[in-house]
DNA sequence: CACCACTATATTGTCGACAGTTTTGTAGTG
DNA sequence: CACTACAAAACTGTCGACAATATAGTGGTG
């Protein structure tokens, strides 16, 4: 069969939740015995749990020494939206340049729906991180590089959904935050690439700023 | 001790080279027993080396089924170069943002090194790979973003070696790319991030050009 | 000859055990 | 009391074995 998952695999889309979620605590230790013994299962199933969470960002493996939760650090945050910033522009470009029907309708679709959410609650910060999220992960899919995909969806999106659980950073820019959306998928449909990046790069520095400001409040 | 490296860490080593050397080649299957064997290791251990080969990008696994390298293809080739543009834009952007005097005299030192060579080699395809990827790496560094050197140089860097040392694509654009090169350090040395990314850019996407119209021929 | 069913083989996933290393805890000394 | 030296406990790295699954090979049937 296909669609079969290995122990190992529903082990790591386990803790990578409990991680994200901070049930693990970012900066702790992680105990493989410890582990096994609570989801009764043996110490290579878990390591392999493990070394794939290692890959995603979300633990640090010493050897001889074991795995800790990586911690979160305003540093981190900061660094992680620049990387952002390069690619999330570069797969806006890309969307724009291919612009297949279906990707097209989908964007559409969804922004119809997110206005809809937005009407419903308004005022409230509506925007759900949730919501972002989905503008952020299509946006991708329809860039149509694999590389670029993998990239983002399957690694860089658990960090940054850690820093949102954890930190508590849920963008309170709300509306402002869906014309920006909005924008960028009509520069999309355009077929516009070089405008569809600036401004989905604009629209991720300006997040970045917002949560700079309030990190130095803080301090 | 702390420069200790495990059996795991030594077998991923070595078959790091040799896929990305071409000798274990791409789209063949990877058998964890004959391996074991060959490197007198057992299978755990071999394992883990896999299981890091996957999360760099040079190996595919299946659950029940194994192991396969990747297979080199044209699309993924443009497209390592369209997230290289991405991510070695923004980190020329941010080297010059920094600008911290070590980070420019190495920089500076390089260049001269690599005039030097050229003036030695003239004519001939000069540029070695190794003089580009040294280039590409140094700048990154001076990024000074954790997130951005380690996905660029210990992910993404092997992939792109994969491709040059199996397909070929030693860049004959010689010392066109060693006057880019310059121009860019001049830019981040001046402290202009816009230009910097810019150039470096349009560095990349000469190469991506370049490689495209071969390819085109070929077929 | 092509195609399907079935058996045999090989490979992967998972487990428990042992050895070497790190960490913890304890006692002793200045 | 602070600090070092040492002993005990816990943990990680590595190994070999077994069960479940996939692949290869064989024979049979149209």
């Amino acid at each position: 069969m296909s669609g079969t998952r290995s122990l190992a695999d529903r082990l790591f889309l386990t803790l990578r939740s409990e991680i994200v979620e901070g049930h693990i605590a970012a900066g702790s230790k992680v105990s493989e015995p410890e582990l096994a013994r609570r989801f009764d299962a043996s110490r290579s199933s878990l390591r392999e749990a493990l070394m794939r969470l290692e890959s995603l960002g979300l633990l640090e493996r010493r050897v001889n020494v074991g795995a800790r939760v990586v911690d979160l650090t305003e540093r981190g945050l900061l660094d992680l939206y620049d990387v952002r910033e390069a690619l999330e522009g570069m797969a806006c470009r890309l969307a724009a340049q291919n612009r297949s029907e279906e990707d097209l309708v989908e964007l559409r679709q969804m922004l119809n729906r997110h206005e809809q959410q937005e009407e419903l609650q308004k005022g409230t910060a509506y925007f759900q991180p949730e919501g972002d999220f989905d503008f952020h992960f299509r946006i991708v899919q329809a860039s149509n590089n694999d590389l670029l995909i993998d990239t983002l969806c399957n690694k860089l999106y658990y960090r940054v959904r850690m820093y949102r659980y954890q930190l508590g950073m849920a963008s309170p820019r709300a509306h402002r935050a869906f014309r920006e959306h909005s924008h960028i998928i009509e520069a999309i449909e355009a077929g516009d690439g070089e405008l569809a990046e600036i401004l989905m790069r604009r629209h991720i520095r300006a997040s970045r700023s917002n949560i700079e400001k309030k990190l130095s409040k803080t301090n």
